[in-house]
DNA sequence: GACTTATTGCAACTGATTTGCAATAATATC
DNA sequence: GATATTATTGCAAATCAGTTGCAATAAGTC
């Protein structure tokens, strides 16, 4: 997977191998950086929590990675792939983050009628008792 | 203002001036814990933030004051007055809070139909460039 | 006014994230 | 390919928001 070299040096980046390994651990659903680092550990790749923080740092900017704040203020990263923006739902009971695609252009384009303030992302989460927990 | 003293004593919590302080520094938008101390020494008030914390933690329990929890990892307190259910414009360049009201009911019925989700909560923030900072 | 118990404020702790810095490794240069 | 340049890594230490333990204090109760 030389996808993501190329992406890095495109923009003046270097690939490593630690950067390799933080990308293949990635998913598309939220992870914070202790179950990414765990996750690599179980492959048996040690890699120390600062370097993945840092790379994952990179990948916000380079728009590889979209960062999360949640309410237990840990952030959580998830891979971003085309077209796949949604929302989460957030356990209150178990903590658990589930993915809920919505529609949310009717609000974008309300918001830019409404004020000029310049969007340029937004997050919208739901804070409830999942079904499990029910 | 007895209206606090009333709200409290109902629920069995009791009427202190640090509580009356607190709510008396309140307002509709969003403060950090740091923000509502900054503004009571302003007033020669002194109190520890470790009850701001904990008196706003009791309003949150009594819905008197919502809590957010922002990108930047700390959370903002407002003033819940009744129908004012809104949401955030947050300047990524000054990080000012704006509000700004939605009707996101659609958003709400939609989670609720496909999902078994029991919403109980939700938060949703606009990210970009305020009117001020373009 | 005395009694009971919630509340306060201080200090010390926690857990996520950041920073300084020397060692290391990726790219550019010869 | 060897060498120089500089970004990146990993460790330790620092920071920062928020929490906890506990003795002193003050609200509400009798």
């Amino acid at each position: 997977m030389e996808e993501i070299a190329k992406t890095l040096q495109q923009k003046g980046y270097r690939f490593t191998k630690q950067r390799q390994q933080v990308f293949d651990a990635l998913t598309s659903s939220p992870q914070t950086v202790e179950e990414i680092v765990a996750s690599l550990r179980n492959k048996d790749i040690s890699i120390d929590k600062v370097t993945v923080y840092r790379t994952l740092d990179c990948f916000v900017n380079l728009g590889l990675v979209s960062k999360t704040q949640f309410k237990d203020k840990t952030a959580k990263y998830e891979l971003l792939v085309a077209a796949n923006h949604h929302h989460h739902l957030v356990c209150d009971k178990c903590g658990s983050v589930e993915d809920i695609p919505l529609d949310d252009s009717i609000l974008l384009k309300r918001v830019r009628k409404q004020t000029d303030f310049q969007v340029k992302s937004h997050s919208l989460e739901f804070f409830g008792i999942c079904a499990h927990c029910q």
